[in-house]
DNA sequence: GCGGGTCAATTAGTCAGACAAGATAAATTC
DNA sequence: GAATTTATCTTGTCTGACTAATTGACCCGC
């Protein structure tokens, strides 16, 4: 019933499916899948297809697969969270608070600290890209879709410049994961706090090379994003508490 | 002529390979791999097996398929670095400097964060947990394979007391390179400083609730792991160059 | 009665061959 | 020469069959 991507393969649009299907606890850890033949019927494809997207689900660590046992779904601890996709996944639905605020205590671990390492090793041509990044952002705003791409310009450029392939793959995630916490925060709220001011603030930290500025900075910001956060979650629950009852 | 894993899924054994292949540059980013017809006649397995195996390289990021075009391998930034999986394929070969200088940063970032965190949070339970694997350190060393399974409980029930199960998911992933860090360490050099003292530190730490002394304790722990990493690996190269002169 | 070993049933794993759909590159036409 | 059409090449999907491994039940011996 749903709109099906158009021209996306049946097993990647299947492990999306199934892969949301278990997130949300549809299928809980522990539980054995149908076996493949008949879970293959039930969707009306073949058996590759499904096989092709339980492997898809096992490569993330979602589902362990062994003959006579069948495919079963792995316990929460050893799912690969970090993966971009898996993290989309996640906010397909409402996501659960202790979930965001893990999210959000992540966040503020490595983005301050990467802000004062990309404070001291940014390049002249990045501390560009960063500013006209920003000046998009000042153009457009957050409730725009070229505005929301331009901060996620922003913030990857900042990780960039840290030199660090790892912080860049971390941060892609949680940029994943942000990019639907933002989209779900302004779905409920259409005006937080402007967050531009703490953004033109972290630029000016980074182009003077202050460490200790670009640090701090990234902690308003992001603290003020997870008050945001926070507030349009409740929100939601409150509407959602209503219209139930 | 390498030992292959006895009872493996074919399809698994094969990611594994081309995984490491590609990791390890031997498919270089944007290249094209054969086709899949071609593909699995090379490795002696069918079509199935192949395109399995590639469904399990997709979801990590690292190759990408689409009709007529082929599968060709993404670029590294695509990578899902902190995949656990893949990170163990990064150290299949000799790891690069600049890749464990990376690996050293992020984890001086995260796991000083977490020790504070858990500092304050820890259950009684998960602390006398703790003091049990460090007993166990104690007895068995760092170079039996026990000793190294209660170093990584150890660090792994740090990580479930700051009961955010992203660090724990991230830690995962380190951890799993920090196997084989540890494991390629001592192939090298047999005696290291010995990190059992630090560890009681942090134990201690831990125990009074000081989250300051956790994080200090938990950095000088990492930072002379790095020391042992980066002396192991230079030791590596130049014997490395001796053998080929 | 209980423990261990044996055997059969079930399920994932693998294989072969075929057709469909779509994208690229070549060929053709204007 | 450029746009359009055609050819073909590759992944995507399906079918149906066989293989192999694990589990769980059964049976035997203690």
């Amino acid at each position: 019933m749903a709109a099906e991507k158009s021209t996306r393969p049946a097993h990647s649009s299947l492990a999306r499916r199934l892969g949301v299907a278990i997130v949300t606890d549809h299928y809980p850890p522990g539980e054995v899948l149908p076996g493949e033949i008949e879970f293959a019927e039930s969707f009306g494809v073949s058996r590759s297809v499904i096989r092709e997207a339980l492997r898809t689900l096992a490569a993330k660590g979602l589902v362990e697969s062994r003959p006579k046992a069948g495919t079963r779904v792995r316990e929460r601890r050893d799912w690969n969270l970090l993966d971009p996709e898996l993290l989309g996944w996640m906010f397909e639905g409402a996501p659960s608070l202790p979930f965001v605020r893990s999210l959000f205590q992540l966040r503020m671990i490595v983005e301050p600290a990467a802000a004062e390492i990309a404070a001291v090793s940014r390049s002249a041509r990045q501390l560009s890209a960063m500013g006209h990044a920003l000046e998009t952002m000042s153009t457009y705003g957050f409730a725009n879709e070229t505005g929301r791409a331009a901060d996620q310009q922003f913030h990857a450029l900042i990780l960039e410049a840290t030199g660090n392939e790892l912080l860049v793959s971390l941060s892609a995630s949680i940029a994943a994961a942000v990019h639907w916490t933002t989209f779900f925060k302004f779905r409920h709220d259409k005006h937080p706090r402007d967050p531009l001011p703490a953004h033109h603030d972290l630029f000016e930290a980074l182009a003077n090379a202050d460490a200790v500025a670009a640090r701090e900075t990234t902690i308003t910001l992001v603290h003020q994003a997870q008050l945001d956060m926070e507030a349009a979650i409740k929100l939601g629950e409150r509407r959602a508490k209503d219209s139930s009852n």
